[in-house]
DNA sequence: CTAGGCCTTCGAGTGCGCTCGAAGCCAACT
DNA sequence: AGTTGGCTTCGAGCGCACTCGAAGGCCTAG
């Protein structure tokens, strides 16, 4: 077990640290994740509170608007809206046609922003969802969509520590040609 | 160190094995990082033959036409064409102006194709390369970039991590509802 | 000498996932 | 009453990274 298959999250002293950039959205699911973390940034052992905690944070004051989800979540709301159009998420609306979420949406983005966060199509989610509202005899075509991106999340596991390993060759040889 | 802090690649038992969707092209990068990872799917520790051998076949016939490199990398010809039109990767050609390419070439090919695994932008790499070019005073933008592109990895890697866990969870409780 | 096959350039098209802007509604505050 | 601010819909536009196709060149085998 060597340092390429954990996640040296602030770097164990070897490197400099440096902002991380806003590669993709989901900075609350991040910050989530974050505090579970072990300070080596291994992970703790899956079990039902875990998962519950990285979807929601505990203290929600359930009727939300776009705009707070969009602050929760780290989606803009122009996105949040695009989802809905189409037909990736539904949502309910107050009497003046305004979007509320409850606990259980915000679940639901959660779910959703994991599978993108993992590189799953927009198509392929919404499929996985159409499956789930279909009823329970889609179990199977469900449990292959998500066996499928599994091998596809390990696959990138995979190529990220290869990228990992070059870029960090690179960096304590410290800039040198890139074909070298 | 959880299961989750690893890559397993062919999966410990725990879940059958799916046929890999060809996501990124690099069929021939990761078949040599499949080929020095050990058998709970870590790497063995960063040295120069491993990252050498990330990078290049070791039997190598030298003078390839750019079929040949496709095949080896996994890029199509056309993509790399398009490289080249871009002036991401410069490539000699032969008396009748096609191109050839040795084994220097297929390095610096396989070091941008690590770099667009690792979710690298087009721009960011070419930028890298032209610093590259532009001599030793530049080194330190050159760590900058890489810093950046280390902890861009790393932010990816626990993201995976997280989608990992909640997929693993889904498969599980096998085909459950999407917020539940 | 011609046919096949692989190569060339160049420009245009594609697919994905947003991202934005315009025009308008509704509730609350001054 | 008016103004502000956040929400609504809808369609169009954008950025990235390819991806493809057309038109033609060069070499070799039959």
């Amino acid at each position: 077990m060597t340092a390429l298959s954990t996640v040296p999250e602030a770097g164990p002293a070897e490197f400099p640290a440096v902002a991380e950039p806003p590669l993709h959205p989901a900075t609350r699911l991040r910050a989530i994740l974050d505090s579970v973390a072990a300070e080596d940034g291994s992970l703790p052992p899956l079990n039902d509170e875990l998962v519950r905690a990285m979807r929601l944070p505990d203290d929600l004051p359930e009727p939300l608007g776009i705009s707070e989800v969009a602050e929760i979540t780290g989606i803009t709301a122009h996105t949040l809206r695009y989802y809905e159009r189409i037909g990736l998420v539904e949502t309910d609306r107050d009497t003046s046609g305004r979007r509320v979420y409850d606990r259980d949406a915000l679940g639901r983005i959660a779910f959703v922003t994991w599978l993108r966060l993992s590189g799953m199509p927009i198509a392929s989610v919404s499929r996985y969802l159409s499956l789930v509202k279909a009823g329970p005899d889609t179990q199977d075509e469900r449990l292959g969509l998500l066996l499928e991106q599994r091998a596809a999340i390990v696959a990138q596991l995979r190529d990220l520590q290869g990228a990992l390993a070059v870029v960090d060759y690179k960096i304590t040889t410290y800039g040198g040609a890139c074909g070298a």
